[in-house]
RNA sequence: GUUCCGGUAGCUCAGGGGAUAGAGCAAUGGCCUUCUAAGCCAUCGGUCGGGGGUUCGAAUCCCUCCCGGAACGCCA
């Protein structure tokens, strides 16, 4: 079935044609927030006004009256300024019921955009373990990814992993620190060395693996290996039990080993967007917009942390990505430009977008925790999904926009768990799938072969319906803005129907034709509720 | 000082330039002999930070001021 708006937009089209003989660009179709204003509402009439040089009113009166409405409304009604509301005609939501049962989870699967995207979130250094922080990032990557797939994007989900710089030897000398501490010797830790207690915990693997063996040769070359690798393991846990996954780990160090980062210096040179100044190599990126000119090999002959991710994102734009997408933490908004600007000194047109996501302030005990992973005194995200659970957090994470400023009160996350929001949308799932364990199991029969709709005129059966049907669309706006609360704004949405619904009406009843129409419509709920859950990555629980 | 976010109900937040600004939590009052009460129904709650402007129409766009967060390194 064409989406009933497609549709809808055509007959409008149309109209305009054979009432005024214009043509328009856009026609802007909403599903009204009040039903009263019927199913779809349109505002043309009044973006029309000045163009036109008459009354909203009448413009919308006469592109009623020019309407083939094919029988699809059961009412076209013009309303406050000029509004023209929609009705539809009962039987088209039928359609959506049909549509739904037919497709099942792939129903509101956008058509293939032909677009492949990379998308790069997380990429916390491997010097820690993930704690709250970036856990919405995790959040925000993973549900943009699905939702994208979902909107017919190709997507590959990337993790950049920091194992070339400074702070790894940073790690190493801080673990090697470590090490020493466990067989009692002196070993100075670094000034700025990370104090968690995972570094302790990498430093006792070590002495198992190795022994004394460290203290007597230079083992740093090993420290650095094993504690990237220790703790890569780690962050793959965490993200896994939080449900999040990458096609792609990526390794800074790899770009240093294929010659990828000189290669890019050297393409910069050539171009002729660098110049020496006070024994350092600095790129023009004032050239395209930066405020002011960056070093990308300082004085001591080492990089600077921007010629690596030039010449990572350099590398993913050769492995024909048609878009990139970076997530990156409000903390590094300032960086965005310098980055843009070297990317465009290699391509046409630009090709990074760069999602900005608002700091959490995390509180406990009414106060702001600070997270520092150097400090070592921080609120981990494995902690939070042993005490909250990984439903309740993404779903949390998923109700704000990227660039909402958050407070988390850890207190209430936790003392609060049975009242979150998430369990108001699983409960509705739950439901439905007990109403049909009873059904089989004290021997209500039914028949999921109907095709027509007789027992299904009611008010909330209506609503219900006319919730799913804009699932489509709800994609393809989401994907297209990256507002992936939308999608938990729906669930929410359609919890709240399917809740009302079930409040108020008997679905195990004596007919049976019914009764089979009901869980019909049951059931296409739970598919669309299921598969929006799991946009966001949270379950859609049989029982509760 | 400059740049980027934000300021909407007691709290946490939604609000594709449109209709009477909405949810959750909190508060108040009803609803379990029948499919899950983690639910339903109802009520309470707002000078959309202030002031200008654009528009038929502004929480939304522009300007300006105030408040909060973040960033302004040859750190990552």
């Amino acid at each position: 079935m064409k989406h009933i708006e497609e549709r809808l937009k055509r007959l409008i089209l149309g109209a305009l044609k054979d009432a005024y003989g214009i043509s328009v660009d856009a026609v802007h179709i909403e599903t009204p927030a009040d039903k009263r204003h019927g199913d779809y509402a349109t505002n043309i009439a009044m973006t029309l006004a000045k163009r036109l040089q008459s009354n909203p009113r009448d413009i919308a009166a006469n592109i009623k009256a020019a309407l083939a409405d094919e029988g699809m409304f059961d009412a076209i009604d013009i309303a406050g300024p000029g509004f023209i509301n929609f009705y539809l005609d009962k039987t088209l939501y039928y359609d959506t019921l049909r549509d739904i049962l037919k497709k099942r989870e792939s129903f509101g699967d956008g058509e293939d955009k032909g677009v492949h995207i990379n998308l790069e979130y997380v990429s916390a250094n491997p010097t820690g373990i993930l704690h709250v922080g970036h856990a919405r990032g995790a959040a925000a990557g993973d549900s943009l990814a699905r939702l994208l797939r979902k909107a017919g994007y190709k997507v590959t989900r990337e993790f950049y992993v920091n194992d070339g710089g400074n702070q790894i030897m940073n790690l190493a000398r801080s673990v090697e620190a470590r090490y020493f501490e466990l067989f009692g010797e002196e070993k100075p830790f670094p000034e700025d060395g990370y104090r968690g207690g995972e570094i302790i915990d990498i430093a006792k693997t070590m002495r198992e693996r190795y022994g004394d063996r460290f203290l007597h040769e230079d083992g740093i070359d090993s420290f650095r290996e094993e504690s990237v690798a220790e703790l890569l393991k780690g962050l793959k846990r965490d993200l896994d039990a939080f449900g999040v996954t990458f096609d792609v780990f990526y390794s800074e160090k790899s770009l240093y080993e294929t010659g990828a980062v000189e290669e890019t210096r050297e393409a910069l040179k050539a171009k002729g967007y660098t110049y020496e100044k006070e024994g350092a190599l600095f790129l023009r990126t004032t050239a395209f917009g930066d405020e002011k000119d960056r070093v990308i090999v300082k004085s001591d002959g080492t990089y600077t942390y921007l010629l690596p991710d030039i010449a990572y994102h350099r590398e993913k734009l050769s492995r024909g990505f048609d878009a990139l997408i970076d997530i990156l933490g409000a903390d590094h908004h300032g960086y965005v430009p310098r980055l843009q600007a070297a990317l465009e000194m290699f391509t046409e047109e630009r090709r990074l977008e760069v999602l900005i996501l608002q700091l959490v302030k995390v509180l406990q005990n009414g106060e702001e925790v600070k997270m520092s992973k150097r400090s070592g005194r921080t609120i981990t995200l494995r902690d939070l999904i042993e005490e909250v659970g990984s439903d309740a957090i993404r779903y949390f994470f998923a109700r704000h926009s990227l660039n909402t400023h958050m407070d988390l009160d850890l207190d209430l996350a936790i003392k609060q768990t049975n009242e979150n929001p998430v369990y108001y949308a699983q409960y509705a799932h739950a439901r439905i799938r007990s109403v049909f364990e009873k059904a089989d199991n004290e021997g209500y029969a039914y028949t999921d072969d109907i095709d027509t709709f007789e027992h299904l005129d009611d008010e909330r059966v209506h609503d219900l319906l006319a919730a799913l049907g804009a699932y489509p669309s709800l994609i393809e706006h989401a994907a297209a803005t990256r507002s992936f609360h939308r999608i938990t704004q729906f669930i929410h949405r359609l919890a709240q129907k399917l809740h009302a619904f079930y409040s108020h009406i008997v679905i195990l009843d004596e007919n049976v034709r019914a009764r089979s129409e009901k869980l019909l419509l049951l059931e296409a709920v739970r598919i669309v509720l299921k598969d929006a859950l799991n946009l966001i990555g949270v379950s859609a629980p049989e029982k509760m």
